[in-house]
DNA sequence: CGTCTATTTGAATGTACTCAAAAGCGGTGG
DNA sequence: CCACCGCTTTTGAGTACATTCAAATAGACG
């Protein structure tokens, strides 16, 4: 079992280089926590007041529509980070659901703290940075094979973009997060891939 | 007819305070450009090289899907940025096209004098870290807009989010942003809504 | 076991797409 | 000024992909 703390030091560590003051302030201010599956950390309608990094199991973040259907928006497993950031940032009451699909341990920390962080090492700024423009590319990728692609080839990307996540998810929640119904995803994998290729 | 300049300190004066010499710095690196309408600023499978900020007109991102097909990705009004961040950030040849919709101006800055001002005003860093967090956010709610709700009801969530764009855009370009046939929006816009509010 | 949830199957339906063609619109050049 | 071209919008008819609702089956967990 890895340490949580070596594990968030160790994923800054791949952006920008921090000095042994620097990584004792940075984990002096992360809480742990545990969760165990199914369990919340977040609701619609609460306002979050803290970031949230996994260091084990995997939570997922999913909105719930008019209808009652739930859209899976995100998967954290292991070394992500994860939040309603709608609500983080401005404060408001927020519209997704946070919860474990595994048992699950995290580091958290408020933002009053996050700040505070920022001030101290503003090299962590430049590493939230190259995250977020990770993040974005991601976005923009899934919105666009939303767009132009077929339920089957959201399916495909969906493997080949979580190969290990696949095998250990509810075929429900792959279904909401490609953005169609179970009984759908369900007659699709029975149905032969049709070889025009 | 407003500096273009003047449009760029402003824009980053909403997230960090800029001394004079750093504002000198920051404006001696961007290099106006102008395109005319219809006029291609990036295509696919080009590398992209610059960083862009539109400084009036309108410009809009676009995947081509296998059949053929436009779908937009971003619309970059004044005061925004736009890219093809994949190529941008990893070098490699992008899948969108890049163009203007209206005759427009724009500034541009280079990757290496772009990593030269981050160095050099690290508060740089925390604007774009902040211009990405709500990027993020954006296309978040615009994923989940296409998970979860109908035609309709994009194209309703569209006029609000673009109020003022929505009255100069041809419908073609709605419909590839919402992510329905052009056939399909006029039909939609000439059938009355439903009125079971 | 029994309960709860996930998956599968069936039949009917709907939303949105395809293809084809006509009509409208804007610009350009003779 | 009008004729023509290219592009957008509209309209029609047929179709497909995916959903809905209902019910049966299978799995997981305590």
């Amino acid at each position: 079992m890895k340490d949580p703390y070596a594990l968030l030091l160790e994923h800054i560590g791949r952006n920008i280089n921090l000095g042994p003051a620097e990584e004792e302030l940075v984990t002096g201010l992360f809480r742990e926590r545990s969760l165990k599956p199914k369990q919340f950390l977040f609701q619609e309608g609460e306002i979050l007041k803290s970031q949230v990094f996994v260091t084990s199991g995997c939570l997922r973040s999913y909105a719930i529509d008019h209808n009652g259907f739930e859209h899976i928006l995100q998967f954290a497993p292991e070394g992500w980070w994860i939040a309603d950031m709608q609500s983080l940032l401005d404060q408001v009451p927020g519209k997704l659901n946070i919860d474990a699909i595994q048992a699950s341990t995290l580091l958290q920390i408020g933002m009053s703290d996050m700040e505070r962080l920022y001030r101290e090492i503003p090299q962590l700024e430049r590493h939230f940075r190259l995250l977020l423009e990770r993040s974005v590319v991601t976005y923009q990728n899934r919105l666009l094979d939303n767009l132009s692609l077929s339920a089957r080839e959201r399916y495909e990307h969906f493997c080949r973009a979580y190969p290990t996540l696949i095998r250990e998810l509810p075929q429900k929640q792959v279904a909401s997060y490609i953005g169609v119904t179970p009984e759908f995803l369900s007659r699709m994998l029975r149905q032969p891939a049709s070889r025009k290729g």
